[in-house]
DNA sequence: GCATGGAGCGGGTATATACCCGCGGTTCGA
DNA sequence: TCGAACCGCGGGTATATACCCGCTCCATGC
């Protein structure tokens, strides 16, 4: 069996190449393609807890803390705390603000570029197939 | 234009599900489906410089330097010398040959699980798609 | 009102991944 | 033959990602 039909392998390098796709485009902003759509999934569901957080974007809710630490620092976002004390709220900063407004058509470019190099029925086909995975 | 469209946060996550299928499934060998693609990878090449598997698996040679480390300092593989003083030859162990032979059907078994899934065409599709980014 | 269990987080540890820099070995031209 | 260009690697740094542990805070039963 060959090595270069395993479909984890095949995955992960379409992942890569694709990723380094929306992070060139990104670059001028400073952020990559994870942290714009971390950005915005905390904008979409501000105010939101770090643990609802990831349960949203279905990652560790240890790396979403780290990942958005990091956004913290960048001045995107703001952690602060909920009611309950054990709580961090994430909502987005005004330069985070920025940032959506500025990489929305950059991401838009490269989502288009791919459908277009695609076709419509087989972007159809590999939405449909990420999701039966 | 939802988050949830988005053609790179959607390979992430099929790519992050998918590699834990595999990865649980060889856990009993104490690899990852990441070190298992490697080991037979070099396995096939052996003995080959990290700078050449590094162009065959598509990953940035100091990548490729690290998780080979990783390997080594399980037994899995030999990491000698050529002629060029230079290259880091690599060879697998043959306590890596065992993990080669105890894995593959492990493997297997995940990859028909997949075929199964998804059925004989939308494997093709699949392939034929990851390909095509 | 207090103890106990549970929830939310931070941080430690480990791998995966990339980019860049510096060191040392090779090779080739002058 | 000897220096310059070039090649292969290791290691530094940064993010991504997961699991586990321990701390703190909250809520509930007694």
């Amino acid at each position: 069996m060959p090595n270069d039909t395993c479909h984890c392998i095949l995955l992960r390098k379409a992942s890569r190449k694709v990723s380094s796709y929306y992070d060139e485009a990104l670059a001028p902003l400073g952020v990559n393609i994870g942290q714009f759509s971390l950005l915005r999934n905390i904008n979409r569901l501000a105010p939101i807890s770090l643990t609802d957080l990831a349960v949203q974007v279905e990652l560790d809710r240890s790396t979403v803390g780290r990942n958005a630490k990091v956004l913290e620092r960048m001045g995107l976002v703001a952690i602060g705390h909920g009611e309950d004390q054990r709580e961090a709220m994430l909502t987005v900063a005004p330069q985070g603000h920025a940032i959506l407004k500025q990489g929305a058509p950059l991401w838009d470019g490269v989502q288009d570029d791919i459908e277009a190099r695609l076709g419509a029925e087989k972007t159809r086909q590999l939405q449909e197939l990420l999701a039966a995975l």
